[in-house]
DNA sequence: TTCGAACGTGAGAGCGCTCTCATGAACGCC
DNA sequence: GGCGTTCATGAGAGCGCTCTCACGTTCGAA
């Protein structure tokens, strides 16, 4: 593997079939792995192709088989904003390590502006991947309905705003996510409860409230102790002392996600409360950060890996020709620690 | 742009010829914005490539041009551990929008363990990318060797445990960095200084042990007070409970990184010392997690954006056939908040 | 006026692979 | 023993693009 001679001319199929004795297309049988070829002439071929260090040319292929055995991730905006919030990166390893042993490979593409998106149908157009696997997406994107009436496979990652019939995507159970924090939050015994909400114009953050007040109703309780921030640290941390100031006497909060529980903890502390003693506090996301704070946050895992890994074999059995199946939704899992 | 009816056979050069009545290497000239050609011409096709809505075929292209226009990022072994840092992730994301503008497209290839490297090595060299970037090493890892060897543009992202002539990098300035973090402890009047040290077979764990070790000799004064830890918030704890009983007079501490000097926070408290006025605490990272901690750490900001970019351009120029450049060092910065 | 350079354009040969179809050998069957 | 099958193999036509080379015009210089 190691001798080859630098900068010699890259062998071909036809170099390895002067080789080998025998026809360029006895070579490719071989390589594809074809019953109908003689053993012995296999194996004449296959020490040819390890006597040359020959490597298949993927461009010749693709072109050849009008496949590309290759996806794309496709981030909208990842700007600075996103780099702070752990998410995206675990979705884009994530992908990546579901695709290994596949053949497949992951391109990352970036959906920066508006200029940039439709240089991206186009991209996706032009062939170079065989899919497309869409995260973090805005809300009014028109990505999805490009694709999906280019007739490019696609999933999705979250609930998109709008449904469209035919685009299949993979969310997770934010409903019932927020509807178990708070859940626990009532098993001990809580009886205040209030909750943090995010946007209400990203789907998680509506559906994040939206299990909250299930939760309450449920239980027959009024779910009227409402902030509202934008999953940013400082928002959670205003959103708190708010909702202190409005009912002093909250003892359980739900934060819609961690970066806001951690701000909650520290408007908590400021304001002389104890968690969870005073105050509990249960988070949502699961972020490292969590099992760092003081005390450490009980919060809603994500399964992130889990996310990535079925967005990719959907993509790929809808690559593979199959019909688009149903949207997945994921469940979710409370994790214990301190606060709450 | 939409209104293209689906499933229409995809158009080609020769369609958009006929369709703008001249030749197929005409519309190709066109296309790569050759100036021989008429302005007349140039319209005509211009239309005809919209009307139809054509857009370049990939994989032919790359197969005559032999070049790719896409690059490689490799990882090795991104796994659960991996996750937690959001190191890699940055990097990512930073590579992929250092691209945003270049045409190029950035493939993400995993390199999970020594099977799937030799794949890699082949995957590489069958053409499908035009560079190779490396994140994120092991110190034995062949995989830089065999690259170079094969003439294939790479770049790493850090220094490499061995140096390899010819071989490019882009590392951050760990000893700097390491220097600032324990000269700012002494500019701020602490005379007993500790570190909590990185593992010792990463350079990274070395440069900063050794940018320790440079501040205090420079300053006159011994740097005897080292714990190593492997740069998880556990063995900062443990480091950090370490030196408070051998070194009990210690009033600073430089962790080798924030997770570490998380952990330092949490051993300091438990034992009762205040940060920063009994014992002053600076990290390495500078990490999302550093600006909530209680209080907020001051740590040395390593410039990963620069760093995914200038490797980026480093690998850029490289294809396009410039002399390998000597290794470039980028310079940290000290974030000042209140842990010092 | 004539010649050569410059320029716009087309024809056609690849780039390295896959896949269909043809071919001839080997085989079982009546 | 002749015939239809099966099977391994080869020849060759693309896949969609770029690029060299040749060709016919046009234009400025001699």
């Amino acid at each position: 593997m190691s001798g080859l001679s630098v900068g010699r001319q890259k062998p071909t199929l036809d170099t390895v079939a002067a080789e080998a004795g025998v026809s360029r297309a006895t070579v490719s049988r071989v390589i594809n792995g074809s019953p109908r070829v003689s053993p012995e002439v296999k194996t004449a071929v296959e020490t040819a192709i390890t006597r040359l260090g020959y490597v298949p040319n993927r461009a010749a292929r693709s072109l050849a088989m009008r496949r590309t055995d290759s996806i794309a991730l496709v981030m909208r905006e990842p700007d600075a904003t996103v780099l702070a919030d752990p998410y995206l990166g675990n979705i884009i390893i994530a992908t990546s390590q579901a695709l290994v042993g596949t053949g497949v490979q992951l391109v990352l593409v970036n959906a920066q502006n508006d200029a940039e998106h439709s240089r991206l149908a186009d991209y996706v157009r032009s062939g170079h991947v065989d899919g497309v696997l869409l995260a973090s997406m805005h809300d009014d994107d028109p990505l999805p309905r490009l694709l999906l009436e280019a007739g490019i496979p696609t999933v999705v990652g979250g609930r998109p705003q709008r449904h469209l019939p035919g685009l299949s995507y993979v969310d997770v159970d934010n409903v019932g996510g927020a509807q178990m924090a708070t859940e626990h939050l009532l098993a001990s015994g809580r009886r205040r409860i209030a909750t943090i909400a995010g946007p209400q114009d990203m789907t998680a953050g509506a559906d994040r409230l939206g299990g909250y007040r299930r939760a309450l109703a449920d239980a027959g309780r009024k779910a009227d102790r409402v902030a509202y921030g934008d999953f940013t640290r400082e928002s959670g941390e205003q959103a708190m002392a708010a909702l202190l100031s409005r009912h002093p006497d909250l003892d359980g909060v739900f934060a819609a996600n961690d970066l806001m529980a951690v701000g909650a903890l520290r408007a908590l502390r400021a304001a002389g409360r104890t968690v969870p003693d005073d105050v509990a506090v249960v988070g949502y996301d699961d972020i490292e950060m969590a099992r760092h704070t003081e005390p450490p946050l009980t919060t809603i895992h994500q399964p992130i890996i889990d996310q990535a890994r079925t967005m990719t074999e959907l993509l790929l059995t809808q690559i593979g020709g199959d019909p688009v199946g149903d949207p997945v939704v994921l469940p979710t899992e409370l994790v214990e620690r301190g606060s709450a």
